[in-house]
DNA sequence: TCTGGGGTCCTAGGACCC
DNA sequence: TCTGGGGTCCTAGGACCC
């Protein structure tokens, strides 16, 4: 989708289409997730902070954005995707692959399908995407970007080489800016030289992911469309925040960790994983510096008062050096279960009582019913975040084991 | 009033076991 | 007395994506 967030928001609101205007959060040290078309023509960018945002384009209208009406609105994007293949993947919440190969025989071309789809996804949403129609997923992507708003790009097989071959590598989804500077500095600088490279000149310098590069030089990626429940199982579940204001008080700092904890354990409850990894990740008041210390345990937990203790136990061997701008504590090494572990005793009551605090929090919201000592957060507490582990169906796929 | 939050994958070194 | 090699698990940190 182009400007996904944005355009969402001018859908839903008359008065912002045409006009210059930036989606952010909720809390006050927020950044801009997405601008529509008019704010970028001024100059406006993801990541800037607002007022940096309203300094290169005065007019800019500032909407905090509202995750349940992108998560609903990419649902409904992706079932009509389904009605053109089974074989769609959800790359993040605006995104998607579909593998095509075995619906042409029904709809014609993938041109068709891409024009359907795109008059589809306009006449209900009224919103605008780019589509890439390519031989295998890198190129698809690649032809998606080349063309935006609205744009429709086909990358034909035998138009690969002379398409790649001018193309900078950094437009490759997986070259970001720390590898397209290495290969700069040995002269590389266009998919047509990376491909053209001899691999083990790559492989001396990148190790197994130089013969991956010089594929993608080739445009040769063999990775396929993973559909809806085949995905790989989550790895970890985290929360972070930046602080209102940097905070030093070891009360506060544990106040935050017990918040994080509880956002934390209720989501891999939700997801019905348990880990035995914690990990937790502090950044300074001077922004660069910061430090992340992880702990293994023996049993795999998953209640929110766990993890706190986990991570207070990290904490505590810390030395903090400067005030605090952001916490964040996430859980790992996890293991997937049909259902909560069986316990006795007090473990027992305990589960039964967390059991009907998260139902509670489903019902009416994150936070609804939580810690004491967490009660005068509860306003800006649980915000809804969407994971890109977020799927239209839900959540990932759940390995039981 | 500087600069969010959710992830995955890879590497490197050390501990430990057989 | 001095020594090899395979493997797993753990911690820390970096690059990349949206």
């Amino acid at each position: 989708m182009n400007a996904f967030f944005a355009s969402v928001e001018q859908q839903a609101n008359p008065e912002l289409r045409g006009k210059p205007i930036a989606v952010v959060g909720g809390s006050e040290r927020t950044v801009i997730t997405t601008s529509s078309y008019e704010a970028r023509a001024k100059g406006v960018k993801t990541g800037m902070a607002v007022w940096e945002g309203k300094r290169v384009c005065p007019e800019l209208i500032i909407v905090v954005g509202d995750n349940r009406k992108y998560t609903y609105t990419s649902s409904k994007i992706n079932e009509i995707f389904r009605d053109y293949t089974p074989e769609v993947e959800a790359f993040s919440i605006d995104e998607s692959w579909l593998d095509i190969t075995h619906s042409l025989g029904i709809f014609g071309s993938a041109e068709t399908i891409a024009y359907l789809i795109k008059a589809r996804i306009r006449h209900s949403f009224g919103i605008t995407c780019s589509i890439g129609i390519a031989p295998n997923k890198l190129l698809a992507k690649l032809a998606s970007d080349m063309k935006k708003p609205d744009g429709l790009t086909i990358i034909a097989p035998d138009d690969v080489l002379r398409v790649l071959e001018r193309m900078p590598i950094n437009e490759l989804c997986g070259i970001g800016k720390k590898m397209q500077r290495h290969l700069n500095m040995m002269s590389i600088h266009t998919c047509g030289e990376l491909g053209r490279c001899e691999e083990a000149r790559l492989t001396s310098k990148f190790g197994i992911t130089g013969s991956r590069l010089k594929q993608m030089g080739q445009g040769i990626d063999h990775s396929t469309v993973i559909q809806f429940g085949e995905e790989a199982a989550v790895k970890s579940v985290g929360h972070s925040r930046t602080l209102e204001r940097d905070i030093d008080d070891p009360a506060e700092i544990r106040h935050f960790l017990l918040q994080l904890s509880e956002m934390v354990g209720s989501r891999a409850r939700k997801y019905n994983v348990s880990g035995k990894t914690i990990h937790l990740y502090v950044r300074y008041a001077d922004f660069f510096s910061s430090w992340g210390k992880q702990t293994t345990l023996k049993n795999y937990i998953n209640q929110s008062d766990d993890i706190y203790r986990a991570s207070l136990s990290i904490i505590d061997t810390v030395k903090l050096e400067q005030p605090v701008r952001l916490l964040g504590v996430s859980l790992s090494n996890l293991k997937h279960h049909a259902e909560q572990l069986p316990l006795f005793g007090v473990e027992r009551k305990k589960l039964f009582a967390t059991q009907a605090m998260d139902k509670i929090n489903d019902r009416f919201g994150s936070m609804a019913v939580t810690y004491g000592s967490l009660l005068p957060e509860k306003e800006s507490a649980g915000s809804h975040v969407i994971p890109p582990s977020w799927r239209p169906d839900g959540i990932r796929s759940v390995d039981v084991k």
